[in-house]
DNA sequence: GCCGGGATATACTCATACTTATTATCCGAC
DNA sequence: GTCGGATAATAAGTATGAGTATATCCCGGC
């Protein structure tokens, strides 16, 4: 049993040049793991096995391991081999897992969970942003929010000043925990958005939201804020969820 | 310059046999980075340096740095050498960075942040479990508390029980993420608890607040269960900060 | 002063040998 | 027949040395 008809590997995807050969091992690995070509419990082939199948060194593979394991999608002890971790136990919230697990098609039920997530992190994000904003933030805010009039978000540079708005905003709220899970939650949410918006026609405008949010955050008016980016946040999943097929 | 005057190094911390050695490097290298003993930007000394200056394989070092780098922590470049990335790119809330960052003296500044964080979390988890709930979790969530009730939390079993409680409470919710990030924070803030709790008396009897939070639940009010959730933290907040002297 | 190309330091990859931890198996005692 | 402890087999863990690739620095030419 298990002759060589295992010969159905594919070869590592070394196309991404920034990475070393462990991180695109790691990569690979990782997406198959969070896509679910690996269940959990089952069992890697052992170093040498894998090593040599893919014709690579065993230092690239245990390097690899490390960060999968760093990463809570691994475990591996002596004897008992490396198995796949149960998906409790997996940091889904790590900017890797989640740009792996955004890389395929992403189940509907992992867009649902962080767009709840985004609706419970970001309003309450605004809400703090509203009450300690600083001078020089706001000048920056705004500054943003007039490069995205100009350029509009078709245009590469206003969905920069989009971003660079919402960033600022983030940076305003002074909670290091908010600002490393948001500005995560926003990186895959960009995919996603750029994934669907190949099928489909830009949404509506939404500039008019940005400054009633904007206003908000320059009044110190927290509740308001909290609300104008809760109406962002249900707009922008409308515009994900709704028009597939228009 | 940096002739051998740099035996000021520590040897590797081997105590915990549950870590392997480059768990172990990885941790100790970890805690010196966020606790700010190398400041972000600065190079560690090359992989052989670093390597015979500790006695340890070169192997053992590199797994450490990937799991570091897989952690946000640093990052590694032929030529360029090994260096501690800004602390915005630090994957704070990856459950072995915030349990390195408690492991020292946690600055007060991380201390507020993870308790506004969990205000934000928590009250919003107990409203999504509120309306989510099983009859099994609430079962589940009702035995609980009565074994914390017969045990008290100055029993590991009543403890135990608290854990439980909150933890089928996260389930409730169905969210992974969420459920990822307020299991991840509560482990930091038990690890702070028992910290700051060594120095002072006992706190007051959570129990009541409990049952509040729990028929809120079972009643399937979500405002109300928001609510005291709400409380129950900020009461847990009071018992850290106020009396530390007393 | 700017640009390009080569020297250099450092991480990266590979190959191999050896060690250690853990589990499974086997055997004997009860 | 079951339990328990010695034993063996297996896979990860560690060590070492050699060679490759690549970013950075520096220098020389334009």
């Amino acid at each position: 049993m298990a002759q060589k008809n295992e010969q159905d590997e594919k070869a590592i995807d070394r196309s991404d040049k920034s990475l070393r050969l462990h991180g695109s091992i790691a990569r690979d690995l990782g997406i198959a793991i969070v896509t679910g070509k690996y269940p959990p419990g089952h069992v890697l082939t052992s170093e040498v096995d894998f090593a040599e199948r893919h014709q690579i060194s065993r230092t690239a593979y245990r390097e690899a391991i490390r960060i999968l394991a760093a990463k809570g999608l691994v475990e591996s002890r002596p004897k008992a081999g490396t198995k796949i971790t149960d998906p409790s136990r997996w940091h889904i919230l790590d900017p890797d897992v989640l740009a792996w697990t955004f890389e395929g098609e992403p189940s509907q039920k992992a867009i649902d969970d962080l767009f709840e997530l985004r609706l419970i992190i970001e309003p309450a994000a605004a809400e703090l942003a509203a009450k300690r904003r600083t001078g020089a933030q706001l000048a920056q805010m705004g500054h943003a929010l007039e490069e995205m009039a100009k350029y509009t978000l078709a245009n590469p540079l206003g969905q920069a000043a989009d971003q660079a708005f919402h960033s600022t905003l983030l940076n305003a709220t002074g909670n290091m925990g908010v600002i490393a899970l948001a500005s995560t939650i926003s990186a895959a949410v960009r995919w996603t958005t750029i994934y669907k918006q190949r099928t489909r026609k830009l949404p509506r405008d939404p500039l008019p939201d940005h400054r009633v949010l904007f206003e908000a955050v320059a009044d110190g008016n927290g509740p308001a804020a909290r609300a104008a980016m809760q109406h962002l946040i249900e707009l922008a999943l409308a515009d994900i969820n709704l028009p597939e097929k228009a």
